[in-house]
DNA sequence: CTAAGTGCAAATGATTTGCAGGTAT
DNA sequence: ATACCTGCAAATCATTTGCACTTAG
């Protein structure tokens, strides 16, 4: 487990028992890999990867368990159009992705001007801005040189 | 109906028109609607607005000719998560939104940032970036007022 | 002990699809 | 005439919920 991982991991079971509610084992799996996952795993996706360790987990757990971590804020909920949610529990914040179309990579860019965006969102519309949601659809460079 | 509207009705129609596929009162009602409405309906808002003049007009036939006319590049559409996609006939193309988590009001804020935020993406990242998808997620003025 | 959590199955809500007629061209 | 469309109902798919049973604290 790499040092992000594990950093994040007790971020997550440490927000847990500061509410008080109960560290099952297929909690804390979930938030394990949650926490380790780098490819922003669906719930089903999570669900196959439990079952070596938990045979008869159920996707409700799962998705009972994520909303629980989501609202936590311990995970980012991806959702995708069409498509069911992926979650990212490394980096539990809106943050902006790159999507490659040809071959499906994600990549999480640094994006210095997003601050200012969202300040100027908000003093335009009145809005109180709680989250966003920000993706880049395009080609990446491996792919576009194969072409 | 606006010039705006009447605008983009023609283009659809037209677009329509050069594929060959039929002109059916339906389709042409949809399109209309898309064409009008300044507030992202959804398929459900659609149909009971076309109801008055097609009582017997079904879910599916709406989301059929949605399907149709984006596939022509005619709407733009706005997949949220949880709740169901809304449309935008008036911008058929990528744009940000401002949506308010109380209400489910969607706007289109000016956004002058945008294109040095792509261009800065591109940069760093080595993509062609082809599209985006930006949503911001909040609470609106009216909302928060009457809280 | 007992509130919280789990698995299962049934419910939900958005969207899709199969089919038996209709209708635009 | 005939390929395309429509309405209806049934089927999907992701997600949620009700319930009887189990378990962490």
């Amino acid at each position: 487990m790499s040092m992000l991982a594990k950093k994040r991991y007790a971020a997550m079971a440490g927000k847990l028992k500061e509410t008080g509610l109960k560290s099952t084992p297929q909690r804390l799996a979930i938030m394990r890999v949650l926490a380790e996952s780098k490819k922003h795993p669906s719930v089903d996706e999570i669900c196959r990867r439990l079952r070596r360790r938990f045979p008869g987990i159920s996707q409700a757990t799962v998705y009972r368990n994520i909303m629980l971590i989501k609202s936590l804020g311990e995970v980012y909920e991806i959702a995708l159009a069409g498509a069911g949610s992926r979650y990212d529990g490394r980096r539990p914040y809106p943050h902006p992705h790159i999507v490659c179309l040809e071959c499906g990579r994600i990549i999480d860019p640094e994006l210095a001007s997003l601050r200012n965006m969202t300040r100027e969102i908000a003093a335009e519309s009145g809005f109180e801005i709680e989250s966003f949601r920000l993706d880049f659809f395009g080609t990446c460079p491996a792919c576009r040189s194969s072409e």
